[in-house]
RNA sequence: GCCCGCUUGGUGGAAUUGGUAGACACAAGGGACUUAAAAUCCCUCGACCUAACAGUCGUGCCGGUUCGAGUCCGGCAGCGGGCACCA
C-alpha cells in the first residue's frame, strides 16, 4: 500500500463521481453562480496535449470555484462541423456525419480519463440538428432585424474542386488541394452586418478589464477606425456620368502637396472606361490576378494606369492632376479612391518615384528648415508645420485638419466621415458539412427565409463526394420543394454558414443545451456572463470577435439578456505546449518515443535512434505538431502516469499565458512527487495508528517550535495557495505546494499537527490532483468527497510572524542581516542597526549620512 | 514596412511591482542505504577569488534617474507574435 498505483486508483473515483453526478449542475438561487468554459475542440479524432493543458487549467478553476461556494456551470461541447469531415470522406469513403459522430466518441473516450469536474449531461456537438436548427431560428431572427444581407462578393474559387477557398487553404496563387490557378469570382453572398456595431464593438473593449491588453489591442487593430474626410473632387474630361470623384482621406491638411489621384481597379469609374479601352481592361485583369498570390502581395511593385482624365484641386481650380488606376488603392475602403500627396505617404511616394510626379512637401518636421526641407527616399508622416498650402501655411498639422475641413463642409465640397476597417462577415460557405442557410429561392416570392416551423432544416444524410463540388447542389430531393409561402417550385438556398457562426453563440446554449428555444431566459439570465473565458490566442480575433458580435445581435432579437452584451467577462489565452524535435541523418523526423538519450553532460545532451543506435540530432523546442513528429500522445501519458501527473506537470514550471516544454524529465519529476506525497501520506496515516506514549513523548521533547512552525507553514501555504490561484499563478500555487509538502516531509511537529497539515496539503492540490487528494482524503477516514468539502481558510494570526528579518544595506548593497520584533520603531531598528558589527566596520567611528528604513523591507544606511 | 511583446544560472522559471536577485523545480556532481540495481534520503550547484571567513562581478548591450534598478526613463541589439498596401 505504500505505492500509489493511478491505473486503479483514478477511474474508481471517476466511477463515484459520476454516479454520484457531483458536476451535474442547475440553477441555484441560494448560490452565487460561477461559469467556467474552455474553447470547445473540434474533434479531430485524437486528444492532444493542448487540450489536456487548456481543460486542466479551465477544471482548475471550476473545483476552486467549486470548493470556494460558486455553484459552477463547466460544460463541453464540439465544434463539429467543418472541412476535415469532408476532406475525410473524399479520402477515405465516409459520410462527415458518421467520421464526425465517431471522433466525438473516441475524443470523450481520451478526456474522460483526465477526470475533469464537468456537467456532461449538457454535452452538445454543433452538428446536432438541435443545435444548428435554432441557429437557423436566429438567422431568420436576424434577417428580419436587418442583421443578414446579401451582395456580390468576391471569392477565391477552385476551378477543379468547383468551390470556394478560405485565404488560408490558397498556397502560392494555388489551390491547396487541386493545384489549380485560384480565381476570383464574384458570388452572391450572404453577409452579417457586423458593421452595425463597429463603434460599440470598439469603444466597448475598454470595458473587457480582465481580457489581455494584447488581445485588445488586436481587436482594436482590426476594427481600425479613422477620422477623416471625404471630398468632391472635379473631373474634366471624364464619361459624362461621371463629373465628380469622392475621395476619403484621413491627411486633408496635405491636400496642397497632392500631385496625382487614384482610383481602385475595382471602382466604377474604372469599369466604365475600361468598356472603351483595351489596355485599361487588360491592367485591371493583372491587378485582379496578382492580388491573390502570395508571393505578388509580398513584392508587389505599385502600378498604375493613366486616364485621359484630369482632376481639378476644388480650392484652386488652376491645378489639375492626373489620375489612375493603381493596384494599391481597395475598392471596399473608404470611397476606392484617393488623392495622393507623395512627400507624406509612403505608398504615394513610391507611385510617385516610379511615375514622376512631382513631390511637393507641405509638412515641415520641427526644428528643420523649410527652405532646405526635402522628401527622397522616405515620407514623412510626423508632426510639424504647414509649408507651400496658401492659407494653411504656419499651422499645425492638427489645425490645418480643423481648417481645411472647415472650409471645404462650408463649400459643400467635403464631409467629415469616420472608417472602419471591420467589414461585414461573409458566412457564405459553397460546401455539405455545415449549418444550412434557412432561406427559400422562390421565382414567385424571391429570396425568402423558411417558416420556423419548418426547421430544422437538416443536412440530407444521402449524398456522395465522388464528385467535384457541393454534394448539395446535385441532391434532387432536398434541393427543389415546394414554397412555404406560394406553394410553387421553389429551391433550396444550397450554401451553409461559416463554421464560426457555430462558435458563436454555444457558450449561451450551453446554459440551456436541452431547451426548445435557442436559449430560455431563466436560464441565459442565471449563468450568464462566462466569468472565465479559457483558449488559444489564435482566437484572439475573429472568434472572440464574431461572439461579441452574436451576443448584440441575439440581444437585439431577444435570446440574450442585455447584461451579456459583453459575453465573457475574463479570457484567459494560455500558451502552447511544445517539445524538442529529432532528427535521423537522413533528416527524417523521429517520434520522442523512437529516440533515446545516450549520454549528458553539463550543457550538451546526445540522442540515437532507438532502432540502431544511430545518432540523432536534437532540434529545438517547438510547437507539437504531427509534421515535425514532436508529440507525445496524452492517453500514453496516462496510461503510464496517471491523469495527476499529466495535470501537475501542466500546471507546474510554466506560466500558464506562455508555452510549456514538455519533457520526460518533467514528467518523471512529477509523478515522483506526488508518489512522494502519497508516501508522506500513507506514512503519517499509520504513524498516527501505531502511535504510542514514548514515541509521542520524544516528538514532545522536540519542542513546540516544530509544532508552531508546521502549523504557520500549513497556513501561509493556505494563503499563498489561494492568492496564487486566484491571479491565474499555477506555477507559483505549486512551488508553494512543493514547499508544504517538503515542510511536512522534514517536520517533526506532533502526529495530528501533521495529520492536518497533509489533509490541508490535499485540498489545496484537489483542483490540480483530484483523485490523488481524494484517495488521501478517504484514507484519513472522510467519508465525503473532497471536492464538495470548502476551500480551508488561514488563520489570520498564524500567517503572521511575531519577528522579521530586515537585511541591512550600506548604500544599496546587503551587508549583514537584523532580526528584530515586528513592532519595533524605526529609532530601536537604527540604534540596533548601528551595533552591528559589520556595519561598524563599515562606519570606521563616523556618522552615517543617512539611514533608511523601509518598514517591513529593508534598512539601508548611507555613508 | 507598421504595431505589440519578450530577453534573469547548464534548463524551466521566481522576485510581494523600486527594497536580500536566482524561490520552487529540472539537469549535473558528490555521499548514505543496498551483495547489486531500482526506489528513497542527505549535501553541493551564477561567475571570479579564497584553505576558510570575507570580498569582487553579475538580470541582452550602452547611458540616465534614485539612498537603492531585473523592475522606472532614453538609445541600441537579438528573439517572438499580430497585420498586410485601410488612404
Amino acid at each position: 500500500m505504500d505505492r500509489y498505483n493511478s491505473r486503479e486508483i483514478e477511474p474508481k473515483w471517476q466511477k463515484r463521481w459520476e454516479e454520484s453526478e457531483i458536476f451535474k449542475t442547475d440553477v441555484d438561487l441560494s448560490k452565487p453562480k460561477y461559469y467556467v468554459l474552455e474553447m470547445f475542440p473540434y474533434p479531430s479524432g485524437r486528444i492532444h496535449m493542448g487540450h489536456v493543458r487548456n481543460y486542466t487549467m479551465g477544471d482548475v478553476v471550476a473545483r476552486y470555484k467549486s470548493a470556494q461556494g460558486f455553484n459552477v456551470l463547466h460544460p463541453m461541447g464540439w465544434d463539429a462541423f467543418g472541412m476535415p469531415a469532408e476532406n475525410a470522406a473524399m479520402e477515405n469513403k465516409v459520410h462527415p456525419g458518421d467520421w464526425t459522430y465517431q471522433n466525438i466518441h473516441d475524443m470523450r473516450e481520451q478526456l474522460k480519463p483526465l477526470g475533469l469536474s464537468i456537467d456532461w449531461g449538457r454535452e452538445f456537438a454543433t452538428c446536432d440538428p438541435e443545435y444548428y436548427g435554432h441557429q437557423q431560428s436566429m438567422f431568420i431572427d436576424m434577417l428580419e432585424a436587418g442583421l443578414v444581407y446579401r451582395k456580390n462578393a468576391t471569392v477565391n474559387w477552385d476551378p477543379i474542386d468547383l468551390t470556394v477557398l478560405a485565404n488560408e487553404q490558397v498556397e502560392n496563387g494555388l489551390g491547396w488541394r487541386s493545384g489549380a490557378v485560384v480565381e476570383r469570382k464574384e458570388l452572391t453572398q450572404w453577409f452579417f452586418k457586423i458593421s452595425r456595431y463597429s463603434e460599440d464593438l470598439l469603444v466597448s473593449i475598454d470595458k473587457l478589464n480582465n481580457w489581455p491588453d494584447k488581445v485588445r489591442l488586436m481587436q482594436k487593430n482590426w476594427i481600425g477606425k479613422s477620422k477623416g474626410l471625404e471630398i468632391d473632387f472635379e473631373l474634366q474630361n471624364a464619361p459624362s456620368k461621371y463629373t465628380k470623384l469622392k475621395v476619403y482621406t484621413t491627411r486633408p491638411d496635405t491636400i496642397f502637396g497632392m500631385s496625382f489621384a487614384g482610383i481602385s481597379a475595382d471602382h466604377p469609374l474604372a469599369s466604365e472606361l475600361a468598356k472603351e479601352d483595351k489596355e485599361l481592361a487588360e491592367f485591371i485583369n493583372i491587378c485582379r490576378k496578382t492580388a491573390t498570390t502570395e508571393e505578388a502581395l509580398e513584392t508587389t511593385e505599385k502600378i498604375g494606369y493613366a486616364t485621359p482624365i484630369r482632376v481639378v484641386n476644388p480650392l484652386d481650380k488652376t491645378k489639375t492632376y492626373p489620375l489612375y488606376v493603381a493596384n494599391f488603392i481597395l475598392m471596399g475602403y473608404g470611397t476606392g479612391a484617393i488623392f495622393g500627396c507623395p512627400a507624406h505617404d509612403q505608398r504615394d511616394l513610391d507611385f510617385a518615384q516610379k511615375y514622376n510626379l512631382k513631390i511637393i512637401p507641405v509638412v515641415c518636421p520641427p526644428d528643420i528648415n523649410e527652405n532646405s526641407f526635402k522628401v527622397e527616399k522616405d515620407a514623412y508622416t510626423g508632426p510639424g508645420h504647414i509649408i507651400n498650402s496658401e492659407f494653411l501655411n504656419g499651422l499645425s498639422v492638427n489645425e490645418a485638419k480643423v481648417l481645411i475641413s472647415k472650409t471645404l463642409q462650408e463649400k459643400g465640397l467635403g464631409l467629415e466621415k469616420t472608417n472602419y476597417r471591420l467589414r461585414d462577415w461573409g458566412i457564405s460557405r459553397q460546401r455539405y458539412w455545415g449549418c444550412p442557410i434557412p432561406v427559400i429561392h422562390c421565382p414567385k416570392c424571391g429570396t425568402i427565409p423558411e417558416k420556423k416551423k419548418n426547421l430544422p432544416i437538416v443536412l440530407p444524410h444521402d449524398v456522395n463526394f465522388d464528385q467535384p463540388g457541393n454534394p448539395l447542389n446535385r441532391h434532387k430531393d432536398w434541393l427543389n420543394i415546394t414554397c412555404s409561402e406560394c406553394g410553387g417550385k421553389a429551391k433550396r438556398e444550397t450554401d451553409t454558414m461559416d463554421t464560426f457562426v457555430d462558435s458563436s453563440w454555444y457558450f449561451a446554449r450551453f446554459t440551456s443545451p436541452k431547451a426548445n428555444t435557442p436559449t430560455l431566459k431563466n436560464e441565459i439570465d442565471y449563468w450568464m456572463n462566462v466569468d472565465q473565458y479559457i483558449g488559444g490566442v489564435e482566437h484572439a480575433i475573429l472568434h472572440l470577435l464574431y461572439s461579441r458580435f452574436f451576443a448584440r445581435a441575439m440581444q437585439e432579437t431577444g435570446h440574450m439578456p442585455k447584461k451579456a452584451i459583453e459575453p465573457f467577462d475574463a479570457l484567459f489565452t494560455q500558451g502552447m505546449v511544445c517539445h524538442e524535435t529529432y532528427r535521423d541523418q537522413g533528416g527524417n523526423w523521429l517520434l520522442p518515443n523512437e529516440v533515446k538519450e545516450e549520454k549528458k553532460s553539463k550543457t550538451k545532451r546526445y540522442f540515437v535512434n532507438l532502432k540502431n543506435n544511430s545518432p540523432v540530432e536534437v532540434g529545438p523546442s517547438i510547437k507539437m505538431s504531427k509534421s515535425k513528429k514532436n508529440v507525445v500522445d496524452p492517453t500514453d501519458i496516462i496510461e503510464q502516469f496517471g491523469a495527476d501527473t499529466a495535470r501537475w506537470f501542466m500546471m507546474s514550471d510554466s506560466p500558464p499565458e506562455r508555452d510549456v516544454e514538455w519533457t520526460t524529465a518533467g514528467v518523471e519529476a512529477a509523478w515522483r512527487h506526488l508518489q512522494k506525497v502519497w508516501r508522506i501520506s500513507f506514512k503519517i496515516y499509520s504513524e498516527g495508528l501505531t502511535e504510542n506514549n514514548k514515541k509521542e513523548e520524544k516528538i514532545a521533547l522536540n519542542g513546540e517550535i516544530n509544532h508552531d512552525k508546521l502549523l504557520r507553514d500549513t497556513h501561509k501555504s493556505i494563503d499563498n495557495v489561494t492568492k496564487c490561484l486566484e491571479n491565474f499563478s499555477f506555477n507559483k500555487a505549486i512551488a508553494h505546494l512543493y514547499e508544504l509538502t517538503n515542510a511536512i516531509s522534514n517536520s517533526k511537529a506532533k502526529i495530528l499537527t501533521r495529520q492536518y497539515s497533509i489533509k490541508i496539503l490535499a485540498q489545496l492540490m484537489q483542483p490540480v490532483t483530484p483523485h490523488l487528494s481524494q484517495e488521501i482524503w478517504s484514507l484519513y477516514g472522510s467519508p465525503s468527497f473532497i471536492s464538495s468539502e470548502p476551500w480551508p481558510q488561514p488563520i489570520t494570526n498564524l500567517i503572521e510572524d511575531e519577528d522579521l528579518t530586515y537585511p541591512v544595506q550600506v548604500n544599496g548593497k546587503k551587508r549583514a542581516e537584523i532580526v528584530v520584533p515586528v513592532d519595533l520603531d524605526a529609532e530601536a531598528i537604527e540604534t540596533k542597526v548601528l551595533l552591528l558589527p559589520q556595519i561598524k566596520n563599515f562606519l570606521n567611528g563616523s556618522k552615517p549620512k543617512k539611514i533608511i528604513i523601509v518598514r517591513g523591507r529593508i534598512v539601508n544606511v548611507v555613508i
